[in-house]
RNA sequence: GCGGGAUUAGCCUAGUGGUUAAGGCCCCAGAUUGUGGAUCUGGUUACGCGGGUCCGAUUCCCGCAUCCCGCCCCA
């Protein structure tokens, strides 16, 4: 046993699940990109207030899973428990208020919490998101949920289903409160004591109480419909009508009311409905709503928004489980060997042509018999052996060899990459740079569409 | 943060209040003077940490750490 072990609740991904979150990450990135919103990056540690002031200062989260760094004893840093108020922190100390609108972004970065690790709850975990800051109208709601239900499409992810709710906007929310309040108050005694804790703090939040004594009260509670705000309930219908126009299939439920402060109207999960994953209750794989009064929390100007974060360890998980895979290969195709002891820049000659072309190469730094070389290939997992410094490879020639088909040829140094190309796939190495492409290039009238018409402005 | 369970090598398992704690897989080396996944042989590596009880603890007790399960909550 090693002496040091990850902190309680991190762990390691090791190369295979690496690439399977760098897998995930190149699919949601791309398909953020393809809906306009664009990655920012924001520090791993903010200023404890940035999550103090938004996310509601009596929240679980605030409460007592924050992550507390501290520099040199001066205290006030924590490491990040959720996205969306440090991204308006950026989008705010950036002046992006004043960027056109709507401003939209997407991350993929570690979160950090101080609870108690269980079933797909780290301490430390990744959240992809999206926010988007400006609109009010419900479309973006729903294009955000638009989103998500075709990217879990789009990986494969069959098993969740999707609940919708509101919770009001400010006006509306003191309201509601009251109602609830008044309610739950008559019904004090059939409550469980958490419940009854929570009736003065927030009454809402005993809307999606687990505990069964709750679940008879909840089920009779006035429906947060009935208690809408005109405005609210019209924002509210047009996202279910758009989300129903969309085909997604979804379900109105009293009991999604998330555990931040900063929700107004708005607010959505995706649950996974695996049985493995719903012993424990309800996980999600994602979950968001609109945050109309965020900005204005945080010291910026009447901005609305709205927004989602969702699991990727937990993505990972539910997509392993229904048999997904994920990932590229983590093991070279090809391996060089040699016969001939300390020939190494001749192995690393061989080597470099086949890598410029684009297949994954390692090699052999041993002067071990080759048998033992070629064991230790195969058990990397490389297909392919290149092998010098043999009888009959001698003169400019190699010996590539299948190693799954157990076959071989002799082939001069000038045509090992095309004879290697026959067993083994080359990979693209990303573009550092990616532009855009030429609107010359499209013929007009290609596909079927009208000639360029003269601007009369110009 | 509160409850319950677990912790023997890199992994999986056995076992015991008392000499060198067993086996399988993996890894390394050799048998096999250089073309592989087999076989055989040998080798490295463990009682999570700290206290206590005891002549003596890996074994019993307590604390701590970590993991799992539940509460709480969320991604």
């Amino acid at each position: 046993m090693s002496t040091y072990q990850a902190p309680r609740g991190m762990r390691d991904l090791l190369p295979e699940e690496a690439a399977a979150f760098d897998a995930l990450q190149a699919v949601i990135q791309a398909r953020a990109l393809r809906y306009g919103y664009p990655r920012i990056v924001t520090p791993i540690v903010e200023d404890r207030g940035v999550f103090e002031k938004s996310v509601g200062e009596a929240s679980d989260i605030v409460g007592y899973e924050m992550y507390d760094v501290s520099l040199h004893g001066q205290a006030g840093l924590v490491l990040r428990p959720e996205g969306t108020a440090a991204v308006t922190r950026a989008f705010l100390e950036h002046g992006l208020h004043r960027a056109p609108r709507p401003v939209r972004f997407f991350y993929y970065e570690p979160m950090f919490r101080g609870q108690r690790p269980q079933l797909l709850r780290y301490r430390q975990f990744w959240q992809w998101g999206l926010e988007c800051y400006g609109p009010e109208e419900p479309l973006a709601d729903v294009e955000i949920v638009d989103f998500t239900a075709r990217l879990f499409a789009h990986v494969g992810l069959q098993n969740y289903r999707l609940e919708l709710n509101t919770v009001g906007d400010a006006k509306c929310q003191p309201k509601m409160r009251e109602a609830l309040a008044a309610y739950f108050a008559s019904n004090r005694d059939s409550l469980s004591d958490e419940s009854r804790d929570r009736l003065g703090r927030n009454p809402m939040r005993i809307l999606d109480s687990k505990d069964p004594k709750d679940r008879a009260v909840v089920a009779a509670a006035p429906q947060l419909r009935e208690l809408l705000c005109e405005e609210d309930r019209e924002h509210f219908d047009q996202v279910i009508a758009g989300v129903e126009r969309l085909g997604h299939p979804y379900k109105v439920s009293q009991n999604v009311v998330r555990g931040l402060d900063y929700y107004t109207r708005t607010v959505f999960e995706f649950i996974l409905t695996d049985p493995e994953f719903t012993k424990a209750g309800d996980i999600a794989v994602a979950g968001g709503g609109r945050y109309n009064d965020l900005v204005q929390t945080l010291g910026g100007p009447p901005v609305q928004g709205v927004g989602i974060a969702g699991g990727v360890d937990v993505l990972y998980e539910a997509l392993k489980k229904e048999g997904v895979r994920m990932g590229r290969p983590t093991t070279p195709d090809v391996y060089v060997l040699s016969a001939e002891k300390g020939d190494g820049a001749d192995r690393l000659q061989i080597a470099d042509p086949l890598r410029q072309e684009g297949f994954n190469v390692a090699i052999d730094y041993s002067d071990r018999p080759l048998d033992k070389q070629l064991e230790s290939a195969v058990k990397h997992g490389a297909k392919v052996a290149v092998i010098r410094g043999t009888p009959e490879a001698r003169g400019g020639n190699v010996i590539v060899r299948d190693l799954v088909a157990k076959t071989q040829r002799i082939t001069r140094l000038a045509a090992v990459v095309t004879e290697v190309g026959r067993h083994v796939p080359k990979y693209v190495t990303p573009p550092l740079y990616t532009g855009p492409s030429n609107p010359d290039d499209h013929e007009p009238g290609a596909a079927g569409e009208g000639p360029y018409l003269p601007d009369d402005r110009d």
